[in-house]
DNA sequence: TTCACTTATAGAACACCGTGCAATTGGAAG
DNA sequence: CTTCCAATTGCACGGTGTTCTATAAGTGAA
């Protein structure tokens, strides 16, 4: 139920972009209890609450997810999460976001050429959405999260474009194919199936998948063997269940040889 | 009020495809009064169903959308509507997602280089995308709408990448990072901003932006005046407001280029 | 110590939601 | 006329997000 290891410092800088900054981001209780002018009750943390989210996220669900039963499994009231996260529960998720969009970070080594600082990266994210599989909805598929922290994202991939000789409108378009691109991927790769029985959607899928027209689609009707739950749209499992690392790595790349093929800075090695 | 046009061919196919086919997907009441066996008050179709949810997820936005008001909307009973598109809103969400998934596909000229159909394909999956932009986040981030239909745009990828000689994982690969890439791509560009205030949203990210530290993240901030609301993690407004086209086709191009450069099949000009 | 004040917490209530169950209507078939 | 069944409704259950109001527990000043 203990949630998983998050890089420290960096989360704190996602928290001091993310919200307003009230208190210095550190767990132990008793700290807390002397930095913070006057308190009461303490106990709860905005920490705490996150980390339980997760936790449930995780376990249930985003669908499931509801603050009630979070408040539940706290062993608190719900307002009492309002009040430590902003008026909505779009902000419990925001934090949420921003929580393990900082674990991107880690070294990243800037003596190391752009293209592989870009593959760390890109690497990492996927690797930390994919820790967490059921938020993933959470991340590119709603602006407040979207926007939410990841500053250290966001610094990586501007400098490696930036060291690739990148500038301005180029940069942008560069940039947003990037995250747009290899994000958005991750997104899909985890979108949720739906809570039906389980065994109930796939049998029903399949059946589906096996009565495609082949007079209609007779190149996917031939090569369904090989493809079937194997890619995007003819799945009925998830990233959790079916590994899509090499096609993500694949797009990978193409992304970076295109980025280097154009990079107004060429590389090292001629 | 009323509903953009679909092309029609195609989609009876993904209706076909999508769900037990009951009846020939007709508008017109008096044919339908003729074909269904008995009926008693008919009036209420699926066709018109999914029309009022899309032209209510357009308006309202996806998370504003409910059953009870769309069957307000339509003068009817909730149940009538669980009664025609089956059991649950998941159903309905994944009809909604099949009726213009089923718009990407068109003409499809198979005679034209592999090359220029995926770049058609792609493009018109994103005009699809782009003209219901709230109901994004049902196309990627939901496995139950992300394999609901659209198989013509999984032959027209399909057989595109088997002309340029792709065959086995090698063709998989390139399919997840094409469909991966560019739907990801459109998923986030299209992403909802919360439902705030609107200015109150807009406004607090500003600040927020404003106020990132030139000593943690120098190079993103130097950049911030080019970049401000128009790369992907540092905005307020999704692609309904700020064009995201240029960065798209850019995308769309390294892909394409980079497929080709890795093409077992050369193309035409060598 | 007392007293105002702020922070942190809880309770109860409101309006709404998705959905299942049982009843109903009304046209077609016999 | 009856029977049947597709199409439709009403009602109710349990749950939800959130707001409003109260309250307990500490802190700093008097």
């Amino acid at each position: 139920m203990e949630q998983a290891p998050i890089c420290k410092k960096l989360f704190d800088c996602a928290q001091e972009f993310c919200s307003v900054v009230e208190m210095s981001e550190e767990t132990d209780q008793k700290k807390n209890k002397k930095l913070r002018g006057r308190a009461a009750a303490v106990g709860l943390t905005k920490e705490r609450i996150v980390d339980f989210a997760i936790a449930q996220i995780d376990e249930k669900g985003l669908h499931a997810f509801s603050m009630r039963e979070l408040a539940r499994a706290l062993g608190v009231s719900p307002n009492n999460i309002y009040w430590h996260v902003g008026g909505t529960k779009e902000d419990l998720f925001g934090e949420v976001a921003a929580r393990f969009t900082a674990e991107v970070s880690q070294s990243l080594p800037r003596d190391k050429p752009w293209q592989d600082r870009l593959r760390t990266v890109f690497q990492s994210y996927r690797e930390a959405v994919s820790d967490h599989a059921n938020v993933a909805p959470l991340l590119g598929a709603q602006l407040k999260s979207n926007g939410v922290a990841n500053l250290a994202l966001v610094e990586a991939v501007l400098t490696a474009l930036h060291d690739a000789g990148y500038r301005g409108p180029g940069m942008r378009d560069a940039f947003n194919a990037l995250i747009g691109g290899l994000c958005g991927f991750v997104t899909m790769e985890f979108a949720p199936a739906p809570d039906e029985k389980a065994n109930e959607w796939e049998a029903l899928f399949a059946e589906r998948v096996a009565a495609i027209d082949p007079d209609l689609f007779p190149y996917t009707h031939s090569v369904l063997p090989e493809v079937s739950n194997r890619i995007f749209v003819l799945r009925w499992e998830n990233g959790k269940h079916v590994s899509y690392a090499s096609g993500f790595d694949f797009l990978l790349d193409l992304l970076i040889e295109g980025l280097s093929a154009r990079a107004p800075n060429q590389p090292a090695k001629p």
